[in-house]
DNA sequence: TATGAATGAGAATTCATTCAT
DNA sequence: TATGAATGAATTCTCATTCAT
């Protein structure tokens, strides 16, 4: 089962999402195209059990990366927790980016993407009072500015060594700039 | 020609990419399977046309929103620009984004992409003096934070009115955080 | 439709017969798809006035070649005046010969065929007294081996100069041979 | 697989290479389209492996038909056995002439072609001197002959049973005629 | 449980032919 | 009469999925 996934991200590092055939899957994990479906329902499912080990490994290095911080630091923090790890194999983050942005695939990685939503809530409402609705935008915008720019650095591959702090930049710029701007609102 | 081209683009905004069939586009555009093919040599090559008439459009708002304006200013005039100007068609945006992240997808497009690109590092080269290196990345980023913005917006749909001022603060908040970083490091 | 019908063969020598499709013709005839019709009822029809135009034209060279002489003279005669004419466009017959080994694709170049054929016989029989059965798989068999070398050498071009001599020695060979055997069965 | 094959066969003996789809010989084989690609890369490797196929069931016959023979006499054991061997099925070889006359549209049937060859020149080398491109030309004509004339008696069905001893009389002919004349040009 | 050959619906593309202008 | 855009049936080939062994 681990071997399938795993053939199923090595397909999509080395030669992209339109080579991912369940035949070629089946054949690179070393097992016959009938046994992939004993363990997988169809092909979306292998794709979604990727994702979901993915967001799985990322969360154990999540908490850590943010325990003794607060506010921006501990979301800087994160940012360069999830760069870091997302760096370790830039293609496959590329890949998974265009086939589930959202990496709500699976109910199993939409509830840890929800695990991780709520982590990043709960540093946001340490620092500020922001009503629930804001703190969500606030909160997706923040993860949509780190997937973008991770895309983007991963489709030029320019300077990779310095996109964890880029990222931080970016993160920590919208914070400021943001919560200037909701607090101006109330 | 453009009635193939716009079915093209309304099959992706109604049912995602994988519907994308030439026979529906055929059949969307109200010809036969067979005329789509004589203005175009095969289905990448109408995905690209398409492309470039959305980076084509896009180019006429561009200019107006810089002129008169310069550095950050003009960044946040071009970051509005291209925000309101794809919330016209979000759903499109977003499956466009999915199919070709660089906008490279055919040689028309991916000029006016350079274009653009020229168009920002100008920008940025009118405000500080950046090595061309560090300028590239700067203008990607940023072009890169645009996108994701956009992408996770456009997936949510949470709210949409504000996602211009979100984009023009992630944007301001990049830059300014950035440039003092890159000062540092001369 | 001289036009269409040399723009038929100017295809089949350049590109062979994948490629005769019925625009081809028009484009290369520097008429339209639509005119092709008035002229054609389809597209067997056009191959047919090329294999038409082309055994018109040998018929003009054959009579020229046999008159005067009678028996093997005249049979090797023809021979000759045929693998002569023939190496004009080699490519062409090659093509021809593929597309329709009997030259009886239409009436009219069966018709021509059929004189041909009855040309042949009047020279067997001036010589020997064969009933019309035998004279007929007599000719028959002269010119399939004819065609048979034609096609052979056009396909390899190896010693294209001598050719008519090789054809002729072939047809005389079998002659003398047959001559033998069929009288011997009498 | 071989069954692939026999569809194929079948298919050109009744209704000829126009009819020759690959869901047509799916269907004749019993099986369905995508079975066919699972042996077979594409439509014309089922063409050559069935040439490939003939081209092997001769090879079996040939070896026999010469051994104990020399010069003359071994060529027209050669021409007798493969005429015979085409005569099982004279529609088939018709059409696999027109559809490859050379029997190189696979490395397989190449191969086997090639060692024909070497076999008739190694006959000829018997029996006269020759240099290489003489003798080159001298059995590639003596192919061509028997080709010429097998196309041509399977295409009317005239006398076929006197067809071998017509076809060894025309090799004969040549044989000793063109004999002759190379020896002069010494 | 594992296999892998077989399936067959469906995709992209071609091209002989038509017909409104 | 000439045009050439439009047609659409037919073709080759793919690949997610199944099922007898």
């Amino acid at each position: 089962m681990a071997d399938v996934i795993e053939a199923a991200a090595r397909i999509l590092e080395t030669s992209g999402a339109e080579t991912l055939t369940t035949n070629m899957i089946a054949e690179v994990a070393g097992v016959s195209p009938g046994s992939v479906y004993q363990y997988f329902s169809d092909k979306q499912s292998i794709i979604s059990a990727l994702i979901a080990r993915e967001a799985h490994e990322f969360m154990k290095v999540s908490h850590d990366a943010i325990e003794e911080c607060s506010g921006l630091e501990a979301m800087i923090g994160f940012s360069k927790a999830l760069t870091l790890h997302r760096l370790q194999r830039p293609k496959l983050t590329l890949q998974l980016i265009l086939l589930d942005p959202t990496l709500t695939a699976s109910s199993e990685s939409a509830k840890i993407n929800e695990e991780i939503y709520n982590l990043l809530v709960d540093i946001v409402n340490e620092s500020s009072v922001l009503d629930d609705k804001t703190a969500s935008v606030f909160v997706m915008d923040i993860m949509a500015i780190m997937r973008g720019m991770m895309l983007g650095e991963f489709l030029n591959q320019d300077r990779i060594d310095d996109l964890p702090d880029r990222i931080a930049d970016a993160v920590a710029g919208y914070w400021s700039r943001r919560i200037q701007a909701v607090s101006k609102c109330d």
